[in-house]
DNA sequence: TCAAAAGTGTTATGGTTACACCCATGA
DNA sequence: TCATGGGTGTAACCATAACACTTTTGA
């Protein structure tokens, strides 16, 4: 009698991380990375936060299936998902054999209204850091998207999606250092980025401000794109 | 009418790439990166190469089916794949919904027989530069595997399975160059290598060569597994 | 004695780090 | 005038890259 193969449904979840940074639109903004979660309706979990996803439908793609998800449960559209890893264990779903194939990416919170469509969840950003136990194995998902940003981000550029069009270098700075959870040297940091050509000095300064108007800046959107395949390298 | 959940059966693939030097004990192999394919029986794409994989069975995880069946197919036993990315377009295989979760590995070809279990695959070593059009999407899984390898080589120390327990300097960067395709000074090479503290000089030469005898260097094993996890950089 | 690969050191260049003060503004 | 963050330069150190000759052996 041979072993029967397994037929599993498959699953998507995607771990949306976030940073509101504290900019003069967002003044009260908490400024600490975060992570979009939902409240489970349904039984298995009923009741706990879970990373928004669901079943893949006949006929759909899995990155498909990932953006459709969180559309439905959050009302974020995305269309930059990365795959991140894909969760097998026999038992990770006590209702039967269910692949979860994961996804990850990274938003600024203000760009996204949460408009969850189905009554079951209640979607919210929570700090990452105080995250409560999830459902599944949504925990094990979370630790390895959080250690694949914390390495992506050293490697491709950050804040096309984070930062609004015209933004200050220090903005970018507290983004790099809310994600790594390190501080940076002002004239270091700057030198750096600068570096990279990046960004283009827009020749317009911040004002309102009590305190000397910084210069804005935007991403010379070519080179992101390019340097997003390429890399660079980023200690500090 | 809610449209169907998908079900879908659940295949590993393992891109096995392999280095096989040529050592004295192996004095006429073929210096080149090369990948573990087997020949398919069964329809569809009968009597076509592919990447050795099958099916998950009921209650088997991931990474164990992929060891499973490299066994089957091919008589290689590993123990380190690591997952590569997950494949599941709707229509990637024509029997059906099947999601295919990749695993890749590097190893030295002369330390496993090829010693197939199934009729059906007749497993061969074939140069990746001269591979064949491979069955379903097998071609873009190796060509992931391949940015993959050469991603990865640049970060973590390779050289453990690949060389005999004791090697010369000269054997390791050959083993570089094969891998990256590119050549290294042999000097600056030998700086880096030695600087990583990687390496560890047993004191003995490797003797019966028409030349001054080389250094045998052994591998600081547990010096190697740190540096797996925490990286370096490699760039010459 | 020849062929083959082993082994070795220096210099120029550029990146990285660490560090402190003046500037422009709104309140 | 004060508080706030913006903005700037330098020196020490280290890594990288480029480069050529002598040594040891077996045949």
């Amino acid at each position: 009698m041979a072993p029967e193969r397994a037929t599993a449904q498959v699953a998507v979840d995607c771990v949306v991380f976030g940073v509101q940074l504290a900019l003069p639109d967002h003044p009260d903004a908490d400024d600490r990375l975060m992570v979009l979660l939902v409240e489970r309706g349904p039984a298995p979990f009923a009741g706990r936060m879970a990373l928004p996803g669901g079943f893949v439908l006949a006929g759909e793609g899995l990155k498909a299936a990932a953006e459709r998800e969180l559309v439905e449960e959050t009302g974020v559209k995305l269309t930059y998902l990365e795959q991140l890893y894909t969760f097998g264990a026999p038992a990770r779903d006590p209702r039967g054999r269910v692949l979860s194939v994961a996804w990850m990416a990274l938003v600024r919170p203000s760009a996204h209204q949460l408009a969850p469509d189905t009554d079951a969840a209640d979607a919210r950003w929570v700090p990452v850091a105080e995250a409560p136990p999830l459902a599944f194995d949504h925990d094990t998902i979370l630790a390895t998207a959080l250690e694949r940003l914390r390495g992506k981000v050293r490697w491709q550029p950050i804040g096309f999606d984070l930062l609004p069009p015209r933004f200050t270098l220090t903005w970018l700075q507290r983004l790099y250092e809310v994600i790594l959870e390190q501080t940076f040297d002002k004239r270091n940091f700057r030198r750096k980025v600068l570096k990279t050509g990046l960004l283009v000095d827009t020749g317009d300064r911040l004002t309102g401000v009590p305190h000397k108007p910084p210069a804005l800046y935007a991403f010379d959107r070519d080179r992101y794109e390019r340097l997003q395949t390429s890399g660079f390298s980023f200690e500090l």
